[in-house]
DNA sequence: CGACACCTTGAAGAGGTTCAAGAAATGTGG
DNA sequence: CCACATTTCTTGAACCTCTTCAAGGTGTCG
């Protein structure tokens, strides 16, 4: 909820690959600088936006992890995303001009406030601002196309293979392990996402240990065997013969 | 596959409101008149583009009806959307410059072909191009939210009722009827889309018509009943007491 | 240390799928 | 324009995956 004056600018914040544009000359750099006025840091259980509010920025976060849900009148709702260090959110609010979802800290967070007149603004003036503004949307649909897919297409282990692949590969890509995790969700929220119940998800946990696929230790998972995690994402969807 | 000649210019288009932006003037007008180079004639089985296509343009469909689908490796695929006449399709293909989804007419069809260059450089001076370039996607975004929802947490029964209030709610702001709709897909295409086989859609169909809340002849469906709909969507994830 | 949230596991049950057969509609070629 | 092939749709019966309900275990935080 506080706003805070800056101390690291984007251009030289190390996350900047991630969500800013490559390939700006000095100039482009400091302007946009400019963009991010101020900081937030949301708490662990806070929202950052809630389904309703005025749409008023987007946001980069800077460290933490969220979780993005949609709500049903009847009080249940569905988890949509999590979101990483490094990754933009509140795209959803741009079209009615107020959010649709909720945005939830898992862990303690501090996300960048991007106004987003300012980045219209600037995005006119800086081709590779607005080229990247497209591409995250675009990035943000794809990657919809995908968990409809995988909830449209699969059953239970693929689901929760594909899960946990696509997290280490974004860990990762952050220099964390490749084979190692901490989830930061419940059983539930890793359950709503993936369109299952939780008593489905732990039991799936259990027959990948079973498997020797993965060792889980309530939230922290080792990969023990990519390959077969991946190999039941492939084939699954093949009928065994 | 072939390009004509223009004859109508979006100015005097009368999907103009469905896929450019308001209140603009004369001046701005003329200028999108220019976004249009081309249109393009899809038959319906055809494909406007396919994954791994590069991407350069986004497509405003005109006339016409198309489904888009991911495809897996093995073969089948999932529908990830229906799109009418005064629609914009193509999103998918920007963050990596080829398509990552096929879109297939599924009636002959005739689509605005609007290079993305053009769009960019336009949307640099139009701020209401920029402002309804973003509103686009964002449009997408919270769309496929709702579908994520409908697949994450829906059974067969709402999940069958929410597609249709939706496509005759797109319907009707196309000018046609509220109640009466014909279904340009198949059962196939439609429990692609909904997650659920051919069959249970073929059931569901037929579990409405038994209870009076529509008519289905093939491919042509009354809706009887409305609320009847709109209450299987808003109260069966309640649990029967 | 005790309360609370979270996770695991078992057993029974339901919703949707699979397999199969036949009917209806659509398209094609003579 | 009709006969035939093909696609699409419907319906039944058996099966399977996931859910539901329930109980107990584990970890965490004040």
């Amino acid at each position: 909820m506080i706003s805070q004056s800056i101390k690291v600018a984007c251009s030289n914040c190390n996350l900047r690959e991630l969500c800013m544009p490559l390939g700006l000359n000095e100039d482009e750099l400091k302007r946009l600088d400019d963009l991010v006025a101020t900081r937030r840091k949301v708490e662990r259980g806070n929202s950052l936006y809630r389904n309703g509010d005025k749409f008023s920025a987007l946001y980069a976060i800077r460290t933490g992890f969220f979780k993005t849900t949609v709500a049903v009148e009847d009080g249940r709702d569905q988890v949509t995303g999590f979101q990483m260090a490094g990754e933009v959110i509140g795209l959803d609010g741009i079209v009615s001009e107020h959010h649709t979802c909720d945005a939830v800290a898992l862990e303690d967070a501090e996300v960048c406030v991007m106004n987003f007149d300012r980045i219209e603004d600037l995005s006119r003036e800086i081709n590779a601002l607005q080229r990247h503004v497209h591409k995250i949307m675009s990035r943000e649909i794809v990657r919809e196309h995908g968990v409809m897919l995988l909830l449209g297409s699969m059953r239970a282990e693929e689901r929760l293979a594909a899960f946990l692949l696509n997290l280490v590969q974004r860990l990762h890509a952050r220099g964390f392990s490749q084979s190692e995790l901490v989830l930061r969700m419940t059983r539930e929220e890793i359950g709503s996402y993936l369109g299952l119940k939780l008593e489905t998800v732990s039991r799936t946990f259990s027959k990948f240990v079973e498997d020797g696929i993965v060792e889980v230790k309530q939230r922290h998972v080792r990969i023990l065997n990519s390959d077969a995690l991946q190999l039941i994402v492939n084939t699954q969807n093949c009928q065994p013969s």
